[in-house]
DNA sequence: CGCCCGCTTGATCGTCATCAAGGGCGGTGG
DNA sequence: CCACCGCCCTTGATGACGATCAAGCGGGCG
C-alpha cells in the first residue's frame, strides 16, 4: 500500500484546510490517522458511528445503501480531495450507507475533536465547514430532483454533462470514473438499462462510446437533448 | 394575517437558538424580519439568491421543484419551528426550489450577517448549525434510499410510521399534515397510487383511513408488512 | 341548489426491471 | 503463442409497477 504519507502536507492540500495556519494543521494533524483500504474492502458498514470523518487522498470509495434483498444503490463515488462523513460524525447517528474501496485507496481519518477544536479557533472554518456541508446538501437535493422528475435517458445526458464539466460547445472526452454497473447504479438504472441508453444515444449521433471513453460529440445539442427524446422508441 | 410578533421571543424559541444569551438574541433579532404569507403565496421561486433564511413560526411550507413539463414535486413540508434555506444562503447559489405557502403562515426571515455574527462569536451555535445541516442531509438520505429501493406500498408505510412517531406497540392514530396530493407527491407517487395504496393497507386490515385521519391498528405489524406484500395483486 | 375540488375507482399504456443468453477482452497457464 | 476462463458488458424477450387518462363520487361553500 505504498509508503506512509505525510499528514501534515495531506491535510493542507485539501480544500477544507486549505486557509488553515501551519499551527492549526499540525494541531490537527494529530487527531489524524492514515488508512491504507486494498480495492474492495468495506471501511465502515452501515449501522456504524463515526468519530472521525475520511478525506480521500488517492484512489476511490462508493458509498452506498444496501437493502435486505441485497440489491445495492450506490449514493456516491468519492475521490482525491474530496471528503465524507462528515455528517454522520456531527450527528452522532449510525450511518445509512456503508463505505467501500473501489480501488486501492488512501484515506485520511480526521478526528471529530481536531475539528471542534478548530472551529472553537477560527470561525472562519466553521464557515467553511458550513459551506462545505451546503454543497452536498445542494449535490443530494439534485439527485433528488433527477431521481423523482427525470426519465433514465434525462438522468444520463445529465451526469455526462456534468461530467463534461464547463458548458463548452463543441466535443469533449469522458471517461467514466467507474465500471459501468457502478455508474448505472448511482443513476439509479440497471446495467442494461444503461447500455441500451447509452447504445441509443450513440446511434442518434450524440455521443460515442468505447469502454469507459465517451466523446460527446457537440455538447450543445445533447443538452437540448430532453423532450424529443420520446420520439425514439425504447428499444432501437 | 394576524398581529405583529414579538421577534425577539419567537426567535429564542426555535430549536436552533435556545441556547443564545439574550443579548446575542436581540443581536440577531435586528437582522430579523417577520413575513406574513397567505395561504398559495410563493415565498420564493427556483432560482433566487437567498440572503436570509426562513424559519416557520406558524403555518406550514412547501418546498418543490417543478419541472418544465409543469410537474410538480414536493421535497419538503416546513412546519412551526423548523426552518429552511440555510445550505442555499450559506452557498450563495440559486435555490434549487421553490417556496410556497400551504396555509396562512409565519416566517422570520433571519438574514446572514446575524448568523455569521453568531458563529463568530460562539462556536457552540456553528456546531448547532453544523448539526442542523447535518440532520437535513440525513433526512435526505433517507429520502434517497426510499426513491430507490422502496416500493409504493413500502414508501407509504415508512411514512406513516415516521409520523407515528415513537416505535409504540399497539393502535396509533395519525393525522396526515397536509392533503393527500401533497403526501403524494412528497413519497413520489400520484395521488391515484397513494389512494390505491391505502386502500389496499386499509382492506388488510393494518390501517383505517378517514379523511386526513388514519389509525394505524397495530405498528408492529405494520413494520413487519414488508416482503410479504408481493402477494398482494396490485389492485385489489 | 349547484358548483368546484379533493379524492376514489377503473382501464390502459409505457418505462424500466428482470430473466436469459451471447460476445469481447484481458489475464493466466500450458 | 495460443487456449481457456472469468468478468463485464451487451442484446433480446418478457413482465410488473406505477403513470396516465377518464369518469364518478361526496362534501363544503358560495
Amino acid at each position: 500500500m505504498g509508503k506512509p504519507i505525510d499528514i501534515g502536507r495531506a491535510l493542507a492540500h485539501l480544500p477544507l484546510f486549505q486557509q488553515l495556519r501551519e499551527s492549526e494543521i499540525s494541531q490537527l494533524a494529530a487527531g489524524t490517522s492514515e488508512v491504507g483500504l486494498s480495492k474492495g474492502r468495506i471501511l465502515f458498514q452501515k449501522g456504524t458511528l463515526l468519530d472521525s470523518f475520511y478525506a480521500v487522498v488517492s484512489g476511490q470509495i462508493k458509498l452506498a445503501f444496501s437493502s435486505p434483498q441485497g440489491n445495492e444503490k450506490v449514493v456516491s463515488i468519492v475521490g482525491p480531495g474530496q471528503s465524507f462523513g462528515e455528517a454522520v460524525m456531527f450527528l452522532e447517528k449510525p450511518s445509512l450507507v456503508f463505505a467501500q474501496a473501489l480501488e486501492d485507496s488512501h484515506l485520511l481519518s480526521i478526528a471529530k475533536r481536531g475539528i471542534f477544536a478548530a472551529i472553537d479557533r477560527d470561525s472562519a472554518f466553521a464557515r467553511r465547514m458550513l459551506a462545505g456541508l451546503s454543497v452536498r446538501l445542494h449535490g443530494l437535493i439534485q439527485d433528488v430532483e433527477n431521481y423523482s422528475l427525470h426519465s433514465s435517458t434525462e438522468r444520463v445526458i445529465g451526469f455526462l454533462l456534468q461530467l463534461a464539466g464547463a458548458p463548452a460547445n463543441g466535443s469533449i472526452d469522458i471517461e467514466l470514473p467507474a465500471s459501468k454497473h457502478i455508474i448505472a447504479s448511482r443513476l439509479n438504472l440497471t446495467p442494461e438499462t444503461l447500455s441500451r441508453v447509452l447504445h441509443n444515444l450513440s446511434e442518434s449521433g450524440l455521443i460515442s462510446v468505447k469502454g469507459k471513453c465517451i466523446t460527446v460529440v457537440d455538447v450543445i445539442s445533447l443538452s437540448q437533448f430532453n423532450g424529443m427524446l420520446y420520439s425514439l422508441p425504447y428499444s432501437s
